[in-house]
DNA sequence: ATCAAGGCGCTAAAATATTAACACCACCGA
DNA sequence: TCGGTGGTGTTAATATTTTAGCGCCTTGAT
């Protein structure tokens, strides 16, 4: 019971807001769930996954605000392998593959974004591989 | 009880396993859980899975082999993009920034292959606008 | 001061998910 | 023929998850 894939479905649901929003109230959370139960079961489940060490919250205007406590670009990562893994063979070109082949998912200005990243990317790759 | 996001724990491990292997025993998958339940365990949760329209099985020289009823690109595109909309703001350059900046995640061959697709898909964007 | 509203934790009940035990069948080798 | 092995389904027990109810506290308005 410690890593994410652990989590119960409610749980889940609860972290994937959580992560989305970047922090959340136990309302703002209900909110963003379709089929959401109660604010106290809600509430207990804040307090269970913060007992697992999966959230943590501070206390601003009288109300818990809750936060993830692994880092979301860490937490993405992760995520981004395990999809890699499970779908794409691991493969990070067949999954951007994927990800284009979706007509208008990725704008012109991004596909410009995104070559120019690769190409500084093969760049550093190269001055490393010199040195 | 419709989409995937709904699965349970043990549902979610079996359907990753499946997906990642194209298609699978329960013997096969059972051996791909690191904390498997005993066998019975496993075809019960086939049999629910096959009841929920997720998985369907052919058999195959006295055994059932499992697939998915989702074709796994398509199951693939939907992870990828519930990742994006999670950690990284819908954004596929985020996503790939993150990729990337893990070394050797990513090496210089697919670099390049990642390259040329996105030169490929600019393109075919271009083209298309024209038209 | 009193009351309502909104937040919180605790707890036990209800609903689900998970599991193993058992029964059945086909095949194979002794 | 007679086990043993390796498949399968069904079922009922067990464990976990999910839930609402209740009581407490604080705040703000009447």
């Amino acid at each position: 019971m410690r890593n994410a894939t652990n989590l119960s479905r409610r749980e889940r649901q609860i972290m994937d807001v959580v992560y989305a929003r970047g922090q959340a109230s136990a309302a703002q959370i209900r909110a963003d769930i379709p089929d959401a139960p109660s604010d106290s079961a809600i509430r207990a489940l804040l307090r269970i996954l913060e007992d697992k060490g999966f959230l943590k919250h501070r206390v601003a205007d009288c109300k818990y605000i809750y936060g993830a406590v692994q880092e979301r670009r860490s937490a993405g990562k992760g995520a981004l392998n395990g999809v890699l893994r499970t779908f794409f063979d691991g493969s990070a070109v067949q999954a951007v593959a994927a990800l284009l082949e979706q007509r208008g998912a990725v704008s012109s200005d991004e596909l410009k974004e995104l070559s120019d990243l690769i190409a500084d990317t093969r760049k550093k790759g190269e001055s490393h591989d010199r040195h």
